[in-house]
DNA sequence: ATCGGCTCGCGCAA
DNA sequence: TGCGCGAAGCCGAT
């Protein structure tokens, strides 16, 4: 494995005792770098594996509909683990705290994790650190080309960070070697994992429900990933921001939790796909946008917040913040798809009943929320709310990113100067119009 | 249908 | 220092 993905967190000489993998953002088997790297130290040291994934009850106000999209895809995870005798364990509470408990009630000899630029990982992450005395590695399993190997600095746009990833591209898109199954068992059997008893109890916002057009787990990755590639790709590069014509791949939430891995979905589309524009459109964002948002979460600590837009917005927004609103909505209005306007009504309801607003409509979504709340503070933080409590991918770096270029012109350029936008990008109705048939949409989900 | 202007700043060439 | 051009658009002119 390359080098560029491993970051030593705590340095040292790993110890005797099984090697433990952390798992937390990359929660699947096949082609994971961090579980790969793990075995081979465990196979080295002829020590157990085992695989640990901590489960905060409330993390970033996620609710029902996230938190069983995960846990029955980790029920994949764990029974994949067992078939390579490697243990898997369930640790509930502050990850700061039960990741170091397990390491010392079990006498790990080392410790590896994943890559994540969001704040409270990378907290985590630190907490864990100071209390614990075994080496601890982190390995970038999340982006093609590592993010800390791309740029050492956060991107000013798409144009910048596409040739840096260019280059790497090569070295980086290759599948990693297949776990083998272990040879030193886990010495501690771990309890029998009551999946339905633990999805039942969570402490947390029950009032967001699963959705049934999506399954979770690497299984269904792929076989999502594998209909996208029959029925979807041809038409992406043409029908893509079309929210009716069903071209976009939905391998969104998969990306998000990890159940299946950027690499295996580039090349399985380079291998399936003609090198056409479709799959040029297609892997642009696949890699290119989804690297940039890990890239400025990671080197920007306002990813969330208007403070992480570029200076010409932040100081065109100021100068228009006394502008006239035609439309001024509180939160509860927003959430309950009660605006005047039918078209940003429908987006919302898809969002709630599908846990997937298209994206398209996720621009247009958020513009209209700074278009017609008091601020752009408020426009960001009520976007976030919304976002991370009903999508499926939500607390995402590409959901912040996203919301930020559509509110604050992040990784965009400025444009003709207007009121409320300032010289951030505006969009409206006629554009939606002129793309695709506004009323089939809104007949679809508008009500 | 198609085109240019809008407006800032990065990165590279010179 | 100059210059080309950019994450998904809008609008008016032709």
């Amino acid at each position: 494995m390359e080098s560029e993905r491993l970051r030593i967190i705590r340095p040292g000489e790993i110890a005797r005792g099984p090697v433990v993998y952390w798992m937390s953002r990359d929660q699947r088997v096949s082609n994971n770098h961090s579980l790969v790297y793990a075995q081979s130290f465990a196979i080295r040291e002829k020590v157990p594996l085992a695989v640990v994934f901590c489960l905060a009850d409330n993390f970033l106000v996620a609710t029902l509909r996230q938190y069983d999209f995960m846990l029955r895809g980790l029920t994949e995870t764990a029974l994949s683990l067992g078939e390579k005798n490697i243990s898997f364990h369930l640790l509930r509470g502050n990850p700061g705290t039960e990741i170091p408990k397990f390491v010392k009630e079990n006498k790990i000899g080392m410790l590896v994790g994943d890559f994540d630029p969001l704040k409270i990982k990378r907290e985590w992450k630190n907490e864990v650190a100071k209390k614990i005395s075994v080496p601890f590695h982190e390995i970038d399993s999340h982006n093609v080309v590592p993010c800390r190997a791309v740029s050492g600095k956060q991107e000013y746009g798409a144009y910048t960070i596409r040739p840096k990833i260019q280059r790497l591209l090569k070295k980086f898109m290759v599948l990693v070697p297949k776990i083998v199954r272990h040879p030193v068992s886990f010495d501690r059997n771990p309890e029998n994992i009551e999946w339905e008893k633990i999805i039942a109890g969570l402490k947390i916002d029950r009032s967001v429900p699963p959705v049934e057009w999506i399954k979770p787990g690497e299984k269904n990755a792929r076989a999502m990933l594998k209909k996208f590639l029959i029925h979807g790709i041809s038409r992406y590069s043409a029908e893509r921001n079309d929210p009716n014509a069903d071209a976009q791949s939905n391998l969104s939430p998969y990306i998000h939790f990890g159940q299946i891995s950027a690499i295996t979905v580039a090349l399985e589309t380079i291998k399936k796909s003609p090198d056409d524009e479709n799959r040029r459109a297609f892997l642009e964002e696949l890699i290119v946008r989804r690297e940039l948002s890990d890239n400025f979460c990671w080197h920007n600590e306002n990813y969330d917040n208007i403070g992480g837009i570029p200076g010409w917005a932040k100081a065109s927004l100021r100068e228009h913040k006394s502008d006239k609103r035609e439309y001024i909505y509180m939160e509860r209005e927003f959430e309950s798809a009660s605006t005047h306007d039918r078209l940003w009504n429908a987006a919302q309801i898809e969002m709630v009943k599908r846990g997937k607003m298209h994206g398209w409509m996720r621009m247009y979504w958020s513009k209209k929320i700074l278009e017609w709340t008091k601020s752009p503070d408020e426009a960001i933080r009520i976007a976030i709310y919304l976002n991370d409590k009903y999508e499926l991918d939500g607390r995402d770096p590409n959901g912040y990113a996203g919301i930020l270029w559509s509110i604050g012109g992040l990784h965009d350029r400025p444009w003709g100067e207007r009121e409320i936008f300032g010289k951030v990008r505006y969009m409206n109705y006629n554009g939606a119009r002129r793309k695709f048939d506004v009323e089939r949409y809104i007949e679809r989900f508008g009500a």
